[in-house]
DNA sequence: TCTGGTTTCGATAACGTTCTCGCTACTATT
DNA sequence: AATAGTAGCGAGAACGTTATCGAAACCAGA
């Protein structure tokens, strides 16, 4: 295959010592002169040597990977959780691999039952929105291996969770909506069996109760464009019509939008629409999509922070990080729309 | 750190017989029986055996690992690479490690160099714009290690290559242009270092040169909507306004669209606007953004499947495919628009 | 009964590193 | 001058697996 590398053993044989010392001058350790320790650096660096770390991981159990395991990568949220993630494992010397689930329960069971305990320090996980059974999650916690949740987290699994407040972030999309003058309000969910569905959902009853409005409707789906404009063909042909929708992100708030403009509906003006995200393409679509902004980077980096403490002690306790979202207010939920659309 | 994990010495133990047995045994390989083979295997799956790559990659020099590079991935197209790269990976066993260089050459440089070579097998990587000095590749394969580019390839290190086919795609967008009826064309070009900047910018010139057009303008800039909006401002500064843009991808594109419809620009009526990349927001923006389409997950699978066929065998010839584009007409190149804008 | 050929398995040495000893040589203390 | 302490280094085992070599055990043919 590739050409044999130069080892410790070479450096060793080169200057007439011991492999031992030079693993010692390596790793700036004790028990090691300041000049022979140069001496070592100084020809390591000329024969260009690369530390093994299959080796090193064999001796010291710990390979400094971590594994990311997410649904896919293809928007917006996933694609900067990751980039927050893989920016804080370099900064602190970690590898990240990654694996796609492609929401199937199926395959998430299979990398994660296949995925050599050996080969990763440590998991971070957002599950599929089919995962019901987590004892592929369960059988690493009891053989002690760092695991991480975020964004979906399963209840029943008790490890460190990092997410967004989602109850909240509903809380305030809500009370926009209502003090934006809308009060038929409708709201588009997710799948039912996560956990962000049921948060979101609950801070957008909590609010109507609070200001005594009614649901003008709840409907579970997916989370694409194309969901959004199935649930509001549904939704409008029901005799009580919203004169809002609080979509439980944005790609399906796009499709809110979308199908409103083909019907000759003006959001904002007749029917609001906020979503849940801060896709750039929020700001792009005309008119533009009011949201509730998560810090995905930040989620990425806090939960790769909290991985990692986890593997570097064992006595770390169990987190339950909620990181605060924030409201952008744009266009599609303006009375008095801009007139496009 | 986690618990012990049951090796081959275990299974040994347990049934009494030889470790190079058991490890014969895992690996459906001749010289052992078909009986202790499956008492081998019953056991190694009750007692929850994992192999230890770490072991297994010491002793062949192989780990089933290999390193991705890339600038981003919070776009569409380089995350749907990613997933087309991760599929074909996990298809045949492979498990890809993931590095984001930001664009940065000091960070590509870095990534390169520290990147053990003992612990991937072989390299994807698309380059930086910045990246002019290439001897931390040439070091890779000056070591025999597989290294597979694509889209942002350089010139002068030979080593296989997947691109689109960037000079025909080009050539088609300014056809179509041509066809509906635009003659004074210009074109917002990506990073001038980069391959598919040169290629995209050849394929429009000599597409003009065919039909004794005059290029309108060439600028060349970043890859951002931002970018497309501050070319735009300097483009429509000058004496001879363009009625096309070309722009070298889509984020770009939507960048010259929001910025005529904030100057009460007819897009598609007034000025035609195509893009490059086939970006879902193209789809999405109003109006729509005619576009090149290119074959993102394809490459992905393509030049994962390059890499590790040049990791299996090293006598396998170096490649260079380049995949068909296809162009895709919306609102944006339509003489009489949709009244949008 | 002997020879030769399979089939199936065990011992043992690797792979590159770290870790635990222990040994030497030097310095400081009395 | 004798002892204790310490700094610096080497020898060897260990990590979990695969690869090489050889040794049983069995069978067939003469």
């Amino acid at each position: 295959m590739t050409k044999r590398l130069t080892t410790i053993k070479d450096i060793a044989k080169a200057l007439g010592i011991s492999v031992a010392t030079v693993s010692r001058a390596m790793r700036d350790t004790y028990d090691v002169s300041a000049e022979t320790r140069k001496l070592v650096l100084d020809t390591a660096a000329k024969m260009n040597y690369r530390p093994n770390f299959n080796a090193t991981g064999l001796v010291k159990s710990g390979t400094h990977k971590i594994a990311v395991i997410i649904p896919a990568i293809t928007n917006y949220y996933f694609s900067t959780v990751i980039t927050g993630i893989q920016e804080y494992a370099l900064e602190q010397n970690y590898q990240v691999m990654l694996y796609l689930t492609n929401d199937s329960a199926y395959w998430e069971t299979k990398v994660v039952r296949e995925l050599s305990l050996s080969s990763v320090d440590g998991l971070l996980a957002c599950i599929t929105y089919e995962t019901t059974d987590f004892s592929h999650f369960e059988e690493l916690v009891e053989a002690d291996m760092p695991l991480v949740f975020f964004d979906r987290v399963p209840e029943s699994v008790k490890t460190s969770v990092v997410v967004q407040d989602d109850y909240t972030g509903a809380c305030m999309a809500t009370e926009h909506l209502i003090a934006q003058g809308y009060s038929k309000i409708a709201h588009l969910a997710g799948p039912p069996g996560l956990n962000l569905t049921q948060q979101r959902l609950q801070g957008y009853l909590d609010t109507l109760k609070k200001h005594n409005l009614e649901s003008y409707g709840v409907i579970h789906s997916g989370f694409s464009d194309e969901n959004g404009r199935e649930d509001m063909s549904t939704l409008f042909n029901s005799i009580s019509r919203p004169d809002a929708i609080f979509s439980v992100n944005d790609r399906k708030g796009f499709g809110v939008i979308l199908w409103l403009r083909e019907q000759g509906i003006m959001v904002g003006e007749e029917v609001g629409v906020i979503g849940f995200t801060n896709d750039p393409t929020s700001k792009i679509i005309s008119p533009s999509l009011s949201t509730i902004a998560e810090p995905a980077y930040e989620i990425g980096r806090k939960s790769c922070e909290v991985l990692i403490r986890h593997i570097q002690k064992q006595s770390y306790p169990t987190q339950q990080i909620s990181l605060p979202t924030e409201l952008i207010v744009r266009e599609s939920t303006q009375r008095k729309s801009i007139g496009i659309g």
